[in-house]
DNA sequence: CCTGGGATTTTCT
DNA sequence: GAAAATCCCAGGA
């Protein structure tokens, strides 16, 4: 699997947001850890996109948490949520534009016996339910061993986690699937924003 | 099938 | 002091 893994490049993670966001669909994120390989196909994502944006932490202005969507594109924000789950998101946009990618859900490739053994989920779930390993933001985190400690890594340089595209399977507009974002009926007008992306036929969905 | 509440801690008011 | 880009479980239909 691995070797037909290209990793993507600067000139990938300099789209404009909302081109980004669903083109990160069916791409890779690999996590290196220790003698360990992870691999997770993105099957979900959403873009908060601009100070604008009520349902971005920008929305707050620049502060020491978000300073990050501050940042140049590439790299990544990682932030804790409801004091107990972690949302690993990808900054875009140049410098002074607050804007990111929160990755919702993927599919897992490789290296599934420590996926399982991070969730900590009952045998019996997990094999009746085996999408809820990976299916939501903080979910993804835990299995992915992703926290507090890779806020602000260099996704472009990095050797712990990266993204990579497989040429031979690329994804089309037809297979992607538009909607509103999920857990933020407080952000106005912008919670009708269409601005969360996933791959219809994925089973690896946090919901339709 | 669905609904509601509890867990837990950082961040900002 | 309240809210939060979430998840899991229990209970009722």
């Amino acid at each position: 699997m691995k070797n037909k893994l290209k990793r993507l490049n600067i000139d990938f993670f300099q789209k404009p947001t909302l081109k980004l966001a669903p083109a990160l669909l069916g791409k890779y994120i690999i996590r290196q850890f220790k003698n360990q390989t992870l691999i997770g196909k993105i099957s979900e994502t959403e873009a908060y996109y601009g100070s604008h944006d009520l349902a971005s932490h920008a929305s707050k202005g620049k502060t020491k948490r978000t300073k990050l969507m501050f940042d140049q594109p590439g790299l990544a924000y990682i932030y804790l949520i409801y004091g107990m789950y972690y949302c690993f998101n990808i900054v875009t946009e140049k410098k002074d534009f607050p804007a990111a990618v929160l990755i919702r859900s993927v599919e897992p490739i490789e290296g599934l016996k420590t996926i399982h053994k991070n969730r900590k989920l009952p045998i019996v779930q997990s094999e009746k339910f085996p999408t809820r390993l990976t299916n939501g933001p903080g979910k993804f985190c835990q299995a992915f061993m992703i926290d507090k400690k890779l806020n602000g890594e260099n996704l472009i340089s990095s050797q712990k986690i990266y993204l990579a595209q497989n040429y031979q399977k690329t994804i089309t507009s037809s297979q992607i699937k538009k909607t509103k974002r999920i857990g933020i009926d407080y952000a106005g007008s912008y919670k009708n924003k269409l601005w969360r992306y996933y791959l219809k036929d994925n089973p690896f969905i946090s919901q339709k």
